[in-house]
DNA sequence: TTATACTATTTATCTGATGAATATACTTTA
DNA sequence: TAAAGTATATTCATCAGATAAATAGTATAA
């Protein structure tokens, strides 16, 4: 019996099973038995709909309900967004838990980092750059959040990682980026550049000088407030 | 129209009619019909479920729902707890981004620190005090929580407070202070003294070096390994 | 005025039915 | 024989309706 009680038979039944990630769960009709959670179809379709929605399982049609690896980001992602979509200020606010965060485990990240990492987060920079001078591409979104979320990558600690995800996943559904303008974008990346030369030359605090500088790149306030802008007039 | 899709036909309805915290919703039978959602009763309920285990909203009998106060904290406690009620190592990693947060935020959240905020600090160390003294009395972990989460409650920031008090929830639901001992305490007050003496110094550095040690004395890994020992046993 | 009982509204839970999706087994065909 | 298409049974997806439980507000009585 675990001492955990999560408010929901669901949850506690693959808690107390054992259920491992991949492992199938009992069908709905099956789970509903006195044998499992007893409880009405109803009720176990609210619990899955919410083990759902915190990515915790996965659930199709035939092959029933699936037990996923542990994600931290689902359940930051789902209440960050429903945040942002009644006020983009929240925005601002995570953006400093954002910024904090990377900064606070930015050395032990770096150490971590093997040379593969490296190449890749290189890659990502040309990647960005060929994007730039075509402008019939779009912003190098992916390309930026593929190099910062592979710094932290390494720490293999799922709430970190959870975090940051949200944040880029938040960046994207927001469409914060449409923004960005081509001198901005070249001045990042000429900060990326920097960070990672930092980071090769094993001159990690150089690197997170440049890191901090390059959010005081960022100026969300003036888009926040056109974006709402937008959105009164659209309504 | 709100360009963030929340996936989910309740919560894009309450962004949509700016709904405000305090305010209630139609009742589930109202949201059912094609004017609002359009959805059946079961779907409302599957999604109401889903705002609720978020935080979201509250819903009783009779008053119907009622959107609440934006938290970030349901929301997180709920992932963090599954994820340790699964495995409790997954506390070891909450924690590592707890110090780490609290560290980066420590300048910037004592500066901000009114002359109650330290006072009411200064009570929870009385108060932790007595309680060691009698040894009838519990160990002191509410006055624990209150004191770390006063530090950072003048950042108003909804994402740090958030994932502060979950993982104090998780600390307290996972009933890992049961294995506190007396000497234990004592030393984790004398820190929580020097803290609060450095604070009122003006000198936050002092303060952040006597937190970054007081964290060193946390040793979860052995009181985890005895805990996982329990479960196996038990089950 | 205050305490109690009643009533109407709303949520809570369950049951059953139908439609949609899909993995598996089967059949057909080159 | 092997590949492609088909059939079917299982499971999820969604809906509708019924009954029970909770409760805010109203009416009633001491």
């Amino acid at each position: 019996m675990s001492p955990i009680d999560l408010g929901s038979e669901l949850l506690n039944y693959i808690v107390q099973q054992h259920v491992q990630p991949g492992e199938r769960l009992p069908s709905i009709s099956e789970l509903q038995d006195e044998t499992h959670l007893g409880i009405s179809i109803s009720k176990v379709r609210e619990q899955l709909e919410v083990a759902r929605a915190l990515g915790l399982v996965e659930v199709r049609s035939k092959t029933g309900t699936r037990l996923k690896e542990y994600d931290f980001a689902p359940a930051v992602r789902l209440s960050l967004l429903f945040a942002l979509a009644r006020d983009l200020h929240y925005f601002e606010l995570f953006s400093q838990l954002r910024n904090h965060l990377e900064v606070a485990f930015w050395h032990e990240a770096c150490a971590l980092l093997q040379e593969e990492d490296k190449a890749f987060m290189r890659a990502c920079i040309a990647a960005a750059r060929a994007k730039l001078n075509d402008r019939w591409i779009r912003i190098p979104h992916q390309e930026h959040r593929a190099f910062h979320l592979t710094v932290f990558k390494r720490l293999d600690n799922p709430f970190v990682t959870g975090l940051l995800e949200a944040y880029w996943d938040a960046y994207d559904a927001a469409e914060l980026n449409q923004y960005a303008d081509y001198d901005y974008l070249q001045k990042v990346w000429d900060y990326h550049e920097r960070i990672l030369d930092a980071i090769c030359a094993g001159d990690y605090e150089q690197a997170r000088q440049e890191f901090i500088d390059h959010t005081r790149l960022l100026r969300y306030q003036p888009r926040v407030q056109e974006m709402q802008q937008k959105v009164v007039e659209g309504s």
